[in-house]
DNA sequence: GCGCTCTACTAGAGCGCTCCAGGGGCCAAG
DNA sequence: CTTGGCCCCTGGAGCGCTCTAGTAGAGCGC
């Protein structure tokens, strides 16, 4: 910085008034200043920068590195934050790594405010690092853990694709869950609540699973040994959807006139030509742009209160979905 | 800082020297500080750090998010990097965020060495980013760009699969190349040797594809319009084989009874139960900790030369293999 | 000419840490 | 009793920036 400044004939913190696009340097100088910082190679240091600054305008992101979605919503992040100004740093979640780890990482590298992609965590350390800096929860709700969510209307997402059933005809939907995972709760509850809703209470059916492919083929195993399939198949996520088709589809259960199937995420995969999975859309770019503005207006304003924003899902029909044949509907139909 | 020093007692120096865990503090005075900077809840302050040692111990990682196979490599990565005392930080690399983006962030939060996973990049930009800083490729080799490499025996483990295949009956065996994936040329290559080596010559076949789940769908579709199947097809990675045997499967051709396939990488769902996919595993945790070791040993010895770290990759052999049918046995077998 | 504002720029004090050059005790050897 | 060495510990100068308070000088109205 001495050097550029040096080059140009200013001072130091004329110099760092450009690079900060600050006002109080005339056009030409900025210019100049630039052109010599060009020629000697100079980038500003990020560390000293925040140490001076004591901001660091950087957000950290928890992702499960395996998570389909979560990589989604990774993509639609930075754009966003650097539409504010902020940069991304990324730490990973995983089975051998506890958000614990990814979380001291990110803050001992200053990261203002923290993104946790479903963080598979309890509420007590949720509201442990809120004290530490603004957290936002995206796709898994901490009812008391103080942290700002964002999540999808999962119960409404569930609605839509047990009406859509319901309206081809099908009566037996059953659904996989998705345990402890992100959102499945709700979903479970939602599912439940929609049947019901429909005057198909009596068909309620709920298969324990997690939100993996294996848990989709486990459950596909089981409905296979049974006497009889159900018509419909509501799993709690794409990636369960997918082990369900696969296992369904090797067995010669065809999809969708033997079964229906319905999935959760919409995530790359399930858009494939051949996979054409009908799924509940979750709204990444809004879930994104909301996990990112909320923290950056809690950032700006602390004392700003809690947030919880809901976004709207969407079904998408695509072809793993039609109505059942005759032979598998109910009998006084 | 001060804080904690004031009630302990002692200097700052002495604070800062127990938590870089340097010698020179009684085991006492140790105890004492830490217990006080609990008491108080500090935590060093990394900006400030890397400030005043200038040296960050930190590691960037540039990965495809939505590539399962990087991420079992990050995964890996972790725990290697702790061991040597380096933290990691991951910046993500997609079609709308060039390496170039990734490779700039990290830099920025002072980095000091990159491994790159899989990168999607010209050699130019390489050779250019290492000599801001080692830059070790992963899974890609960059001939010419002053890059460390780390890769797997492509040709090797290709040959392996196919020997297998040949060694099951298999002459008709199609491969679907990765077209400019990482290690796709070397694996085609391995391909055509590997069928000559064995006399197989006229049989190979190379399908253009990509290392996506779309463009081993695509190639199920083209060969399933044909007259008959190749015996066995060998996938670019395990994501074109999972496309490929869910049209297959969908088509009701049967793995491995109809036709064999093979896929390259092993990532996680090739080993779940429904997949249960043969494949040429590449060793992620040697991968992983080589590419770390290699950084770290550049960080420490400058003059050292460039290393091409080659693993050997490992078949493994699992339900989508078996010897082809009777009749689909070439004639005059 | 004076006082005023406004623009363009500068000096210098930090930000929170590391690291080097010591400085006292204390003990064993001379 | 000295000397040397070792162990613990301290003071203070940076690391590369930001930011506040302030200066110089130009332009303006009266």
């Amino acid at each position: 910085m001495e050097d550029v400044a040096a080059r140009v004939g200013v001072s130091r913190a004329l110099v760092s008034l450009v690079f900060r696009d600050a006002p109080g340097a005339s056009p030409r100088t900025r210019e100049r200043v630039l052109r010599a910082a060009e020629e000697l190679g100079y980038r500003p240091d990020s560390a000293a920068r925040v140490l001076a600054s004591s901001r660091s305008r950087v957000l950290g992101v928890v992702l499960t590195v395996h998570n389909p979605f979560h990589a989604d919503l990774v993509e639609a992040v930075y754009p966003e934050a650097e539409r504010l100004g902020y940069d991304i740093l990324l730490s990973a979640q995983a089975p051998t790594r506890h958000v614990r780890a990814a979380v001291e990482a990110l803050l001992g590298h200053r990261c203002e405010a923290l993104l946790l992609l479903g963080p598979d965590t309890d509420p007590a350390f949720l509201r442990e690092t809120a004290r530490r800096a603004p957290v936002v929860s995206v796709g898994r709700r901490f009812p008391g853990a103080d942290v700002e969510t964002v999540h999808t209307a999962e119960a409404k997402g569930v609605r839509l694709a047990v009406r859509h059933l319901a309206g081809l005809g099908h009566r037996r939907i059953t659904h996989i869950d998705g345990g402890t995972g992100a959102g499945s709760a709700e979903r479970r509850r939602g599912y439940r609540d929609a049947m019901r809703g429909l005057g198909l209470g009596d068909f309620v059916r709920v298969l324990r699973g997690d939100h993996t492919e294996e848990s989709g083929a486990a459950a596909a195993r089981l409905l296979l040994a049974e006497e009889r399939l159900p018509t419909a198949v509501l799993a709690g996520n794409d990636r369960c959807a997918l082990g369900l088709l696969d296992v369904l589809s090797r067995a010669g259960v065809r999809v969708p006139e033997d079964v229906s199937v319905v999935g959760f995420d919409d995530i790359p995969v399930a858009r494939l030509s051949h996979v054409d999975l009908t799924t509940v859309r979750q709204d990444v770019p809004g879930m994104a742009a909301a996990a990112v503005a909320t923290a950056v207006n809690r950032l700006e304003d602390r004392s700003s209160a809690l947030r919880e924003t809901v976004l709207a899902p969407e079904l998408v029909v695509r072809g793993t979905t039609a109505a059942p044949r005759e032979g598998a509907r109910e009998p006084g139909r």
